[in-house]
RNA sequence: GGUACCAUAGCUCAGUUGGUAGAGCAAAGGACUGAAAAUCCUUGUGUCCCUCGUUCGAUUCGUGGUGGUACCA
């Protein structure tokens, strides 16, 4: 059976680094399970891996969407998918980096077919959320769904927006299409999981931003400024700055928080791999123990 | 050196008419099937600076000290 070795972590902690290399013994090529770094406009905020080691091995999805595309988990896994079954024709193991755990989770159980919404119907119940609250969404969604409204987490808007804006596309309870079933996949999976401790880790994400504002974050941010509201951009790093451009913070105060808002986002993914149960965790320069389940 | 004010959670501070205390931020933990670097939830015991005194009881009042800030010299 063909094998898709999954490498994930924290971001900053060290994955990209060492997937080169785990590449290279492989002899194949990468696939990108990273949501931000799918966008071909960002580039230093988002860490993208060095022209170097994009020249040396082979990487899908890498900036290969635009932030006008509306691109989401779920064109994820149809695009994931379809490309690994293309690439199992040349290779038995295949590579697969990215810190994103939807989208790992989309590749590696997939997420349940669910049909396309209209970018104008989310609008719209945006603007109802903005003017009628939490409350008028969560009593339209009870009437039309009370399972799922049972079920999901009717504190978070988004959860409410997104569940009422599938039954009102679809015409049929979200409950009914939302089952979380898992695929199996005709492809064996071994996931790698990079840790250090926290501190170690928060050291490395600090360094890193400030590298990156060494490398020109601010001009990359300056050219995306008007793009602002994109989804794409609702991200770390630049969010911040776009704040201190609007003169609402100072430039240090938005290097801070970039920093503070980086450290979080590392402890979200922390928290979604801990559920995982089938990792195999390891330092990140423990290539040659790595290697002997490769 | 003198006078005034301050000293409470990692930080900024509130408060206790004397019955050992609580907000914001930070931090930690968690949820999460199409925005996911998003979004949401939960979590506050700390010699109330030290000393002696008054008191049944002091973080709260008083004395003395230490440190800080401001003004005066």
């Amino acid at each position: 059976m063909k094998r898709l070795v999954v490498l994930l972590g924290a971001t900053g902690v060290g994955k990209t680094d060492l997937s080169i290399r785990i590449a290279k013994y492989l002899h194949c090529p990468i696939i990108s399970s990273d949501s931000r770094q799918i966008y071909r406009e960002m580039t230093i905020g988002t860490a993208v891996p060095e022209k170097k080691q994009l020249n040396a091995v082979q990487h899908y999805f890498i900036q290969s969407r635009s932030i006008f595309d509306d691109y989401t988990a779920g064109k994820f896994e149809l695009d994931a998918i379809d490309l690994i079954n293309n690439l199992f024709s040349q290779h038995e193991q295949l590579l697969m980096v990215g810190g994103s755990g939807l989208y790992i989770d989309a590749v590696c159980k997939g997420i349940d077919a669910i049909p396309a919404t209209e970018s104008w119907l989310r609008q719209s119940i945006m603007e109802r959320y903005k003017n009628e609250g939490i409350e008028s969404l969560r009593f339209e969604l009870k009437r039309l769904d009370a399972k799922i409204y049972n079920q999901i987490d009717i504190k978070n808007p988004q959860r409410v927006m997104r569940a009422l804006e599938v039954c009102l596309t679809s015409g049929k309870p979200y409950s009914e299409l939302k089952q979380n079933f898992t695929k199996t996949r005709d492809f064996d999976i071994l996931k790698i999981g990079l840790q250090l401790n926290r501190s170690e880790l928060y050291d490395k994400i600090n360094s890193r931003i400030d590298k990156m504002i060494e490398h020109g974050l601010l001009d990359e941010a300056k050219q995306l400024y008007e793009h602002r509201n994109a989804n794409a951009l609702q991200t770390v790093g630049y969010k911040e700055i776009f704040e201190y451009f609007d003169g609402r913070i100072s430039l240090d105060e938005a290097i801070n928080l970039i920093k503070r808002n980086t450290r979080r986002y590392a402890k979200r993914q922390i928290s979604w791999f801990a559920r995982y149960d089938d990792i195999k965790w390891f330092h990140p320069e423990d290539f040659e123990q790595i290697k002997e389940i490769l």
